[in-house]
DNA sequence: AATAGAATTAAACGTTTGTTTAAATTAAAC
DNA sequence: GTTTAATTTAAACAAACGTTTAATTCTATT
């Protein structure tokens, strides 16, 4: 017994695997509707050892979510930080980004926003919400900054300018069926480039005008 | 046996408490993480009853999503229909009873949510899809009777439009733990406050901003 | 009052669940 | 090469799962 009392902290490569694996599964069927037998049996290891490493299959969760949460602090300063841009410049790259990662995880923020509401387990989500709490504090420096410049207009309510950025993405995501109809994306490929393009413009769009725009 | 099979048009007032138990169960442990046994428990009633009036499960599932998206073809065209009022103050009307409607009924939404993006159960949810079809082409009538009248810019990405609607709704309600601290929304009516005016503000602006927006 | 059908019940069904055990195998240390 | 610890295994565990059964109670209709 007892890989797991050293190991909240860094996972080594059989237990990346386990979360990988798992991660996929969680998004696809469901935390409660993964068995530890189908995650053993896809990562083709034993069941006991997802015991053995994580201590439970909760636990797994537990640490996928620190895992993969992780370095989430985006290069968003980065390019908050490049005053030789315009302001709306650097916001379109802001968007960019945000889609760009969201959408690349999307599966691990799945599995977040339900077990955020899920009253069967309670995980804090301490790495999640203060990430989200600093990405926050990022944009809401920039918008300001971008306010007094009279660049961006004022009356704008910052912290629900990023659910409306990734809310935009997900509901795309969760209706996928609904918009692959839509827009006629058959393939894998015509579903990327329209998230790249089409959707991505969209939300650019969307965020210039609402910063940019008094009523 | 055997109530379960004239039922799929109409629910006796039993089988609308059951449904309506299990809507909000299936709302706060999803689908698979609640028992039949708990849903009787919370229901009043055996478990035997849920087989007996539904045949199983996963068929109260169905008859759920059927009985509570049936309607919901929105007053939508009422508000299009006013041509006395001007496009954006419609628009404005069109986005507070969308945000309200997906408020009120948000634990069913999840529900289709989860569902649609569920790899174990098939359902086809072809009552969701056609209603959300027949909602975007009214959206989409309205959109392009705007710009025609040159009060809409062109160049809008009408079948995203609703995406932004909504999924501003749902990150915000999916991350409702982070924006609850955020903005001290400590009682339910703060909250309830919230939604119905800064939330549902936001979003009529930023829909209003991208409409009427040239890049 | 008798009868037929629907509604409701407690109990049992066979599976599947997450976890643990103790033995077997592999790897590392000396 | 021997010893010690870490890893992996198959088997077993009790508990919980969705569903079915067969008996019982309730509700009409005659």
């Amino acid at each position: 017994m007892c890989a797991q009392f050293y190991s909240f902290m860094e996972l080594n490569d059989k237990q990346k695997e386990i979360v990988q694996v798992a991660e996929k599964l969680f998004a696809e069927y469901g935390f409660d509707g993964t068995s530890v037998r189908l995650i053993a049996k896809e990562a083709g290891i034993n069941i006991a050892m997802i015991s053995y490493y994580f201590g439970s299959k909760e636990k797994l969760l537990e640490h996928m979510v620190v895992h993969r949460m992780s370095g989430f602090k985006v290069n968003l300063d980065e390019i908050i930080a490049q005053d030789d841009r315009s302001y709306p410049d650097r916001l379109n790259e802001i968007v960019a980004l945000y889609v760009k990662r969201i959408h690349k995880n999307n599966r691990i923020y799945k599995i977040v926003h339900n077990e955020l509401t899920n009253n069967a387990r309670s995980l804090t989500f301490e790495h999640y919400l203060s990430q989200k709490k600093k990405n926050l504090d990022s944009v809401t420096k920039f918008i300001e900054a971008g306010q007094k410049a009279h660049v961006f207009k004022k009356h704008i309510e910052i912290p629900l300018l990023i659910p409306s950025i990734l809310g935009t993405y997900f509901h795309f995501h969760y209706n996928q069926r609904f918009y692959e109809e839509s827009y006629g994306l058959n393939t894998p490929e015509s579903k990327e480039l329209f998230i790249e393009t089409t959707l991505t413009k969209h939300i650019q769009k969307m965020l210039n005008a609402l910063i940019t725009y008094e009523d």
